[in-house]
RNA sequence: GGCGACGUACCCAAGUGGUUAAGGGAGAGGUCUGCAAAACCUUUAUUCGGCGGUUCGAAUCCGCCCGUCGCCUCCA
């Protein structure tokens, strides 16, 4: 597996420290409101991620913290007069809500910041012993100049910065522009912990460093984020985690691009702000927005639209048709020897979508593997070429496939059986030949979303 | 000002020195079908933003130019 690695700026093979398993953080979401689709490609981009891991035969553990206090969920708490742990209980069970939604698969740890301040706590006391910080009015801060490494993630020039305005006016004192707030000191009205420099509540960036290695130990494999983590983020992160530890903190930085609209940086102010509500208030198949997540390589910038989702949802109906056809004709149980060789053809298949995921998560070239693997055995099908061994071995190949993808039905669906004896009664009125009643059940159905396709084998149903 | 990314058909997009420039969507024509849908077939870039250069050979490397965008400040 080769990985893109910010630090480094270079595509480079994945050694797990630990041989065959793959410790990962995954920077989470801060729980002040709904996420928009841009945070969610991101979520996307790591479950692909991981599930690439899994399907490369990696084992993987993945922590991803939900920051549950800052500036931004007290100011939401506070307008919404709500406390704290009410307000962000709230949208992290909408967040929960979206990943299930969009099939992202859990990871195996999800710590919140308000839980582990003890944690955070001990960490800067590290720092404090190893020279690190210095306070102020009740706060502590980094001292960036005791870290000459500061700047290898990011490679920010700290000359190039200056002490602009914006510090004269900020609240607290810090003697350096760059020098960033371990723990700030409690303010009337605010939630804060007890803690040897007093009251007071931690740093953003403390919380990542705190909580990755208390679930991954002190150095980890991957980390990973959206692009406007590298700097300060996980600039950050380093500083504290490698000034405390004096170890190397994580080998490989994977950063994702992120996602526009209609060529546009996504803003409320204008009006291509969206969730997941929204997109699927329009398409209701998350499926689709999946795939379009996947057809563009994390590492560049994603410009939804909605004729692109329209023609993702489109080609996700192709892969899952096939599907279906597939499980049809496995079950039918011909055992007439087909003269099409699904088995090697599924074999070449995942051998080029394997090798593209492992080439830097090339989605695009994955799915570029598929369409004509489907074309190939779609055709089989057609000219009666394809046994059922052969069917279920094309089968299998394509879930394989979608433990990445992450597109197709978990199981069948059952239909309720008033459907049923309308498709029934359909079968019979065309087998009278009686056009007129066929053509109403079909359309009846298909106004309750029920899509009916005629084949040779029967009639097959979908949702339309 | 500093650092950086990108520009391949109507749209999305793979391809980073060498067969006819993947694949998807959309459009057009056709096969099949009671009709439809699905599926399949055919079709849509002598050309990769522009101009130079390196090379036997470049979409791929180098330079300049044009254009789009990001970070440097909370932001996925």
């Amino acid at each position: 597996m080769k990985l893109h690695n910010t630090l480094g700026r270079r595509t480079e093979d994945l050694v797990p420290i630990e041989a065959g398993h793959v410790r990962m953080y995954t920077c989470g979401p801060t729980v002040y409101n709904v996420a928009h689709i841009g945070n969610l490609r991101t979520f996307v981009f790591e479950d692909v991620l991981r599930r690439s891991l899994l399907l490369s035969g990696l084992s993987v553990t993945q922590v991803m913290n939900l920051t549950d206090v800052d500036d931004k969920t007290i100011r939401g708490a506070a307008a919404e007069g709500l406390a704290l742990n009410e307000f962000t209980e709230k949208y992290a069970r909408e967040f929960f809500r979206d990943l299930a939604i969009l099939n992202v698969q859990p990871a195996e740890h999800y710590p919140r910041a308000t839980d582990h301040v003890p944690e955070m706590i001990a960490l800067i006391e590290t720092l404090r012993e190893r020279g690190h910080t210095y306070e102020s009015d009740g706060s502590v801060w980094f001292r960036i100049a005791t870290f000459p490494e500061y700047g290898k993630l990011s490679r920010i020039d700290l000359t190039a910065m200056r002490r602009g305005d914006r510090v004269a006016d900020d609240e607290y004192e810090k003697e350096d522009v760059k020098d960033f707030a371990l723990w700030k000191s409690a303010k009337p009205g605010e939630p804060s912990w007890r803690s040897p420099f007093g009251e007071g509540r931690p740093g953003w960036h403390i919380e990542c460093s705190a909580m990755s290695m208390k679930f991954l130990g002190n150095r980890f494999d991957l980390h990973t984020g959206a692009v406007d983590n590298v700097f300060p983020h996980h600039e950050n992160e380093i500083a504290q985690s490698e000034g405390a530890t004096g170890e190397p903190f994580v080998d490989m930085w994977l950063h994702s691009e992120h996602l526009i609209v209609d060529g546009e940086k996504m803003s409320k102010s204008k009006g291509n702000f969206y969730t997941l509500a929204d997109v699927l208030a329009r398409r209701d198949d998350p499926g689709a927005l999946r795939y379009l997540f996947l057809s563009v390589p994390y590492r560049k910038k994603l410009n939804f639209t909605w004729e692109g989702l329209t023609g993702a949802a489109t080609a996700v109906d192709r892969i899952r048709s096939a599907s279906a056809r597939l499980a049809e004709v496995a079950a039918a149980g011909s055992s007439k020897p087909g003269a099409f060789d699904a088995a090697s053809r599924a074999k070449t298949f995942l051998a080029a979508f394997r090798g593209a995921l492992e080439d830097d998560l090339n989605t695009p070239e994955a799915l570029g593997a598929v369409f004509p693997f489907l074309r190939e055995v779609n055709s089989a099908i057609d000219e009666n070429t394809l046994d059922a061994p052969g069917a279920d071995a094309a089968g299998e190949a394509l879930r394989t496939a979608d433990q990445v993808l992450g597109i197709l039905p978990a199981e069948r669906e059952v239909l309720p059986a008033e459907i049923e004896a309308q498709i029934e009664a359909r079968t019979d009125a065309r087998r009278r030949r009686d056009f007129a009643e066929a053509d109403r059940i079909r359309r009846d159905l298909a106004s309750r979303g029920i899509v009916l396709e005629d084949g040779a084998a029967g009639t097959r149903w979908k949702k339309g």
